[in-house]
DNA sequence: GACTCGTGGGA
DNA sequence: TTCCCAAGAGT
């Protein structure tokens, strides 16, 4: 293994090298670069890492669940109000597990892929009855709670429980990709390489690698971001592998993912109305209010059936799923996989939540 | 591996 | 306005 340089003071001689060395890609480093990033990072954190409540010293392992399902995919910003309501209500894994499914769905608001709530009331479920009500405190438990991955296994495991475990999200994929890669993105799917890189870098002691692990993320979070990284306030920027080789773009584009037109859509405007229908909303509704009448005017809820009481919100939704035109056949599948899902169940003609 | 699965805010 | 993308999991 060749020697390399640390954070040593730019001297005339590191000065005059054409290229600086790049750091091994497989995250191979100095024992002292690796003991100065962890602590350069640790540091950062300590003085910036935000105020979240699933950090607070009162948090439990339950709380840290619940943030971690709701953060995949979706922004701390919106996850916020949710998680302080569902805490305030569900404090404890019975808690959720004591009401019907359906009531975690709506609950769960608008944070998009309700079937993470559906999750989340099943794992409490289990559990409620064969945990008694405590989390399993290792990552091959957590690992067999449904909804819980690797990632999200790995960071209850460290954040909740204080382990040493690998984690590896969006966040610490990029900032890895970049710090010790060279690279503006890591690749489009998770590899091995990336797992192996990342249980290299991970600090042997336990305390340390619990911070590591949130001060990786959280640089992700705030610094090292997909688009216009803020390197000038980049605590390990010095150390930038990404830098270092001149910022190099990325080597493929991302492929966005198709949203108008598709069966997604159409569910999610759906749930939006099963989420606001105080009542059970009957199929014939759907058909015939929903289905290829784009730039028609939706009946008013309220006029003529059984929607006389709608508010603000039932209406809102109807007109919503009205406009998007949707075809009979759309509907169909729409429901269908909602059915199958168990996101929503159908009886006597009626759709509602689980 | 490739797909599917919501939602809303910022660039 | 359009596009990108945010603490992934399950099939």
């Amino acid at each position: 293994m060749t020697p390399r340089r640390g954070a040593v003071p730019a001297t005339a001689a590191t000065r005059r090298r054409a290229q600086p060395e790049a750091p091994a890609p497989d995250g191979a480093r100095d024992p002292e670069q690796l003991r100065a990033l962890h602590a350069a990072l640790e540091d950062w954190f300590g003085a910036e890492a935000r105020d979240l409540p699933w950090r607070e010293h009162d948090r439990t392992p339950w709380g840290v669940l619940v943030s971690e399902v709701m953060l995949q995919q979706t922004p701390v910003v919106r996850v916020l109000p949710v998680w302080r309501e569902w805490m305030a209500r569900w404090p404890r894994p019975a808690d959720l597990a004591a009401e019907p499914a359906g009531e975690a769905v709506r609950a769960w608001g608008r944070l998009g892929y309700p079937r993470r709530a559906l999750r989340l009331h099943a794992a409490a479920t289990v559990i409620a009855a064969e945990h008694d009500g405590e989390l399993p405190d290792t990552e091959e438990g957590l690992l067999a709670l449904p909804g819980v991955g690797t990632y999200t296994a790995a960071a209850v495991a460290a954040f909740a429980f204080g382990r040493r475990a690998t984690v590896v999200d969006t966040n610490i994929r990029r900032v890895h990709a970049r710090l010790v890669g060279g690279e503006a993105l890591p690749a489009p799917s998770l590899t091995a390489a990336e797992l192996r890189r990342a249980a290299i870098l991970l600090p042997a002691d336990r305390e340390r690698s619990v911070v590591w692990n949130a001060a990786v993320m959280e640089l992700g979070a705030l610094v090292c971001t997909a688009r216009s990284p803020r390197c000038a306030e980049c605590p390990v920027a010095g150390a930038c592998a990404w830098r270092a080789a001149g910022e190099p773009p990325p080597t493929y584009t991302p492929r966005g993912q198709a949203w108008h037109g598709t069966d997604r859509q159409v569910r999610g405007a759906v749930m939006a109305v099963l989420r606001a229908a105080e009542q059970p909303v009957t199929r014939e509704l759907l058909d015939r209010e929903m289905v290829g009448s784009a730039g028609s005017e939706p009946s008013a809820p309220g006029s003529t059936h059984h929607f006389a009481e709608a508010g603000g919100p039932l209406r809102d939704a109807i007109t919503r799923l009205h406009a998007l035109g949707t075809g009979p056949d759309q509907l169909e599948r729409a429901l269908a996989g909602l059915l199958a899902d168990g996101l929503a169940v159908e009886a006597e003609g009626h759709l509602r939540l689980p």
